[in-house]
DNA sequence: CCTTACCTTGACGTGCGCGTTAACGTTGCT
DNA sequence: AGCAACGTTAACGCGCACGTCAAGGTAAGG
C-alpha cells in the first residue's frame, strides 16, 4: 500500500532514520507507554503510521527542547490520545456528551501546557536579558580599556 | 564576618537550602568542576560566597530551564570564570591586551549562548502555536457538537 | 568536658535512558 | 531454494546525576 511519494507506513529502520532516533529508542518509548503499539505486518514487523511519526517527533521535541523526563512527557501527551480517539470514533455511536467531556479535559491539559511554555519562555527571556547586559559590560570595558583594536572596524 | 542581614558566607547546609539543592549535589558539582572549590574554614567546612551562590543558581537554571547536561553546562559557564578573573585581577599587573583577548572570547561565547536561547525560544513559540491551534479546534468542535453546556457561560 | 548539630571524605546503590550483544525469525530478490 | 537485509525479543551493560549510608572530625553552647 504505497503512497504516490514514499510509503504510508514505515518499518522501524526508516522510522528511526527519519525521526533521528535509534530503533532501540523507538522500542523503548513503546515499552514505556509513550507510543501506542504500532500496527504490525504478518511477520511481526512494526509499521509506523504518519500519526505515529508525528507523535514520535513531538516526544523528541519535548525532550530536546524542554528537557523533560519521559515520565513527564508521557503525562503530557495523553491529551494526544484523546485527539486520536476522537478521530477514530468520529462517526461511532459513542456518547457525544462523553466525548465533549474528554475534549474539555484535553483542552484543559493543552492550556496548562501553553502556560508552562509561556513560563519557560519568560524565564529564558530573563536569562537572555542578563546575558545581553553582560555583552554590554564587555563592550564598554573593551571601548574604555582597549579601544585600539576595536577602532579598526 | 556577618553581614547586616544574614551571613556573607554560607556553610553547605544553608547554601543547599537556599539554592533548593542537596549538599550532595553541591559537592558533586564541585567534584565535576562546575563550581570552583569554595573557601574553607579552619576545620575544613566549605564556605560559599555570594558569587558562588550566584553561580550555583545559574547552573540550576540551565539544568531546569534548558535541560542541559552538566558537561554542557560546564562548558557554557566557563565565560563566567573570565568575568570573575577580571574582577579579581582588576588592578593587577596582568597584560591589558591579554585581558582584552579573554573578554573578546567571553563575549563571543555569550553571544552564542544568546543565539541558542533565541533558537530554543523560536522553536518553543512554534510549539506554542500548534498547541494554540489545537485549542481552537477543540473550541469549534465543542461549539458545533455540544453547545449546550458552553451556552451557560 | 560533654553534647548536639553540622560538617568531612569515601564508597556503594539507584533510576533513567538508552547501547550493545546474542540468538533467532521475516522479507524480498534472484 | 538460498542469501542478504531487515526485523524480533531478551538480557546485560553503561554513563549520568545524584541518594544513601558509614565512620569519623568540627563548632558552638551549657
Amino acid at each position: 500500500m504505497d503512497d504516490a511519494q514514499g510509503h504510508a507506513y514505515l518499518q522501524i529502520g526508516e522510522a528511526a532514520d527519519r525521526a533521528q532516533l535509534t530503533q532501540r529508542t523507538l522500542r523503548y518509548y513503546e515499552e514505556k507507554g509513550l507510543l501506542n503499539p504500532p500496527t504490525r505486518m504478518d511477520g511481526g514487523f512494526r509499521l509506523y503510521s504518519a500519526d505515529d511519526m508525528e507523535r514520535i517527533d513531538r516526544i523528541r521535541q519535548m525532550k530536546e527542547l524542554l528537557g523533560f523526563s519521559l515520565a513527564d512527557i508521557k503525562e503530557m501527551i495523553e491529551s494526544d490520545d484523546v485527539r486520536l480517539q476522537i478521530r477514530a470514533e468520529w462517526r461511532s455511536d459513542a456518547d457525544t456528551a462523553e466525548k465533549a467531556e474528554q475534549i474539555r479535559r484535553a483542552r484543559e491539559v493543552t492550556l496548562q501546557q501553553i502556560g508552562m511554555l509561556d513560563q519557560k519562555m519568560q524565564k529564558m527571556n530573563a536569562m537572555r536579558d542578563t546575558l545581553a547586559e553582560r555583552i554590554e559590560k564587555y563592550d564598554t570595558w573593551l571601548l574604555e580599556r582597549a579601544p585600539a583594536l576595536e577602532a579598526r572596524r
